[in-house]
DNA sequence: GTGAAAGCGCTAACAG
DNA sequence: CTGTTAGCGCTTTCAC
């Protein structure tokens, strides 16, 4: 049985008042060598730990700042969580990590429970929180992954870019029957990625509306509509998934229909998750820098909370294609 | 903007006193019906929300629970800690999740920084952290995954059985020369399933040290050990992978050495994540019951917090068989 | 039934 | 350089 010590008791063992004590925890305002070093051996005698549920009381600041993601489940956003933590435990914050499921309710209920617990800022991947939201919160905050507003600070890659990217380097891989497996169209960088798509299939007079289905972002449901899309469609030599969980969906229908990949179906991700190259065959994509999002994100609300200026950054990244066995036959298979 | 109320200001409106607010807040206490709506509607009416951390200062409670894994990465925590969020949630506590990196001084300092914020409660999935360090901290806590010491409460499987299951199932499909990738020495369930692998190998004469090797817990250095090992030894036909991530890893080396799976080599994994379904071959596991360990856990502590009774309780659970392509071959590959 | 007041542990004027 | 004191916003005796 531990017994946790005040700050009084501090200055009682050291024969100083709780000002002194507090001067010297906090490095601030005049105080004697001499007391200073008696304060630090009672602190340490009694192993005193400042009670950090006080001071947020008084200071309206929690050292806790806020991630919410909506859907812990697909790697991206650990890997993402990941890079925020690093950072945030380095400067001493608390990372509170949450899982909003994309819903509405759910993110306002976490933006309100944290804001009552004195949260000193937040890092959101969004699609349903929209500026008057975020603005009625009236709290250091930058989007992630995902722009809310223009006005909002926030961290994203060139989802149009990489999209066109993708797209282009399947045409230069010979494919002329492409279909892309979009993201759920409230969800504005599967939008872009859908948009940098088109533009460059359109470009091509390869566009066909019958060649864009809705996987949802999920494994499981691109399995299923992939599948039809397939068998509908059996000269689709190629496909686009819009991030890298539908990619893995689509390799699994192309397999169940018995589809050789990439000799028949060439397919390519987004994101560039580690899940990619678990499977077989690997999976290429348009790897985002995940890691360095995460750091950026992080630094950048951190700068804002501690500078107290009102930012309006947007830090936008370049996504690179990384080539791996499904859309490039390897000499080992 | 939004002006924050205090409860000073909702008694002021409402004419009464902050102990009369405080009362009908907290539904503690007389108070008239009459009074009570009156006070209602000035909370309402100023959409007041009480002061999270006030309240916590003084009550040296925060409704907000911490949970510490090693790995955030592997996508069994992030299932484990959805089931855990879910029972959290619903009982209006916020869970912080927590990654240790299965370190021990991430751990403690983890434990320190939130009990200065007076968390109620912590569940821990932990290797390093023995019995006094627990007690230490003096603060309800539930192991998870992976038992602390008899004395503290524990939600995990039943690893041994699990792994001789598994080694037995093996065993059955006719493979002769199994293989066992454990996981960490210091991780005591994977010391667990170690133990299962070789007492059945054991009976049965097939024990062979040098089948066993250690994977670490992690799909690359799986990949590495997991290759010398089927190189110097190619003989073996059936590997039991101490988790599911090792199995990928497994299956990746064994696909690299133009192995084929089931036919020349049968892998079996233990967790039962998602991931297993997402390789081709699919992934034969020892599922444990994951989201409902999660859940249990939860519970348990929030009984503990609430009823604030000593419990010691272990819930041990039982893994099932889910077979999958890797040890079977399907008709359709 | 309701209010006044003390206090949770800490910080920051304000004196001295 | 150091101590006194008034809060931060809430809960809870203890009177009335």
């Amino acid at each position: 049985m531990i017994v946790i010590a005040t700050i009084k008791e501090v200055a009682k063992e050291a024969g100083v008042s709780v000002a002194t004590v507090s001067r010297v925890l906090n490095n601030k305002g005049y105080v004697n060598e001499d007391t200073r070093k008696r304060v630090m051996s009672s602190i340490e005698k009694l192993n005193y730990k400042p009670n950090a549920v006080a001071r947020s009381l008084f200071k309206k600041k929690s050292k806790m700042i806020g991630l919410i993601v909506p859907d812990i489940k697909n790697p991206f956003f650990p890997e993402l969580a990941r890079a925020v933590e690093d950072v945030t435990n380095s400067e001493g914050y608390t990372l509170i990590l949450c899982n909003s499921d994309d819903d509405f309710h759910k993110e306002q209920k976490y933006l309100d429970a944290l804001k009552q617990k004195y949260v000193d800022g937040f890092i959101v991947v969004t699609s349903t929180l929209k500026a008057e939201h975020v603005e009625d919160h009236n709290i250091p905050l930058v989007a992630l992954d995902r722009s809310i507003h223009p006005e909002i600070p926030a961290v994203y890659s060139n989802n149009y870019t990489g999209a066109k990217q993708a797209t282009q380097y399947l045409l230069e891989l010979g494919c002329r029957q492409i279909a892309h497996i979009r993201g759920p169209h409230h969800i504005n960088n599967a939008e872009e990625r859908y948009k940098g798509f088109t533009d460059v299939t359109k470009d091509q007079g390869l566009y066909d509306p019958k060649l864009v289905i809705n996987g949802g972002y999920s494994i499981e449901k691109t399995i299923g509509v992939t599948s039809e899309l397939l068998k509908k469609s059996p000269e689709i030599d190629g496909i686009f998934a819009g991030n890298d969980m539908m990619a893995i969906g689509v390799l699994k229908a192309a397999e169940r229909l018995g589809l050789k990949v990439p000799e028949d179906l060439k397919i390519i991700g987004f994101d560039g998750i580690a899940l990619c190259k678990t499977t077989s065959p690997e999976i290429t994509t348009m790897a985002q820098p995940i890691y360095e999002m995460g750091t950026t994100a992080a630094r950048m609300l951190l700068d804002f909370i501690e500078k107290k200026e009102v930012i309006n950054t947007k830090q936008v990244f370049q996504v690179q294609l990384v080539e791996r066995q499904s859309t490039r036959v390897s000499l080992k298979r």
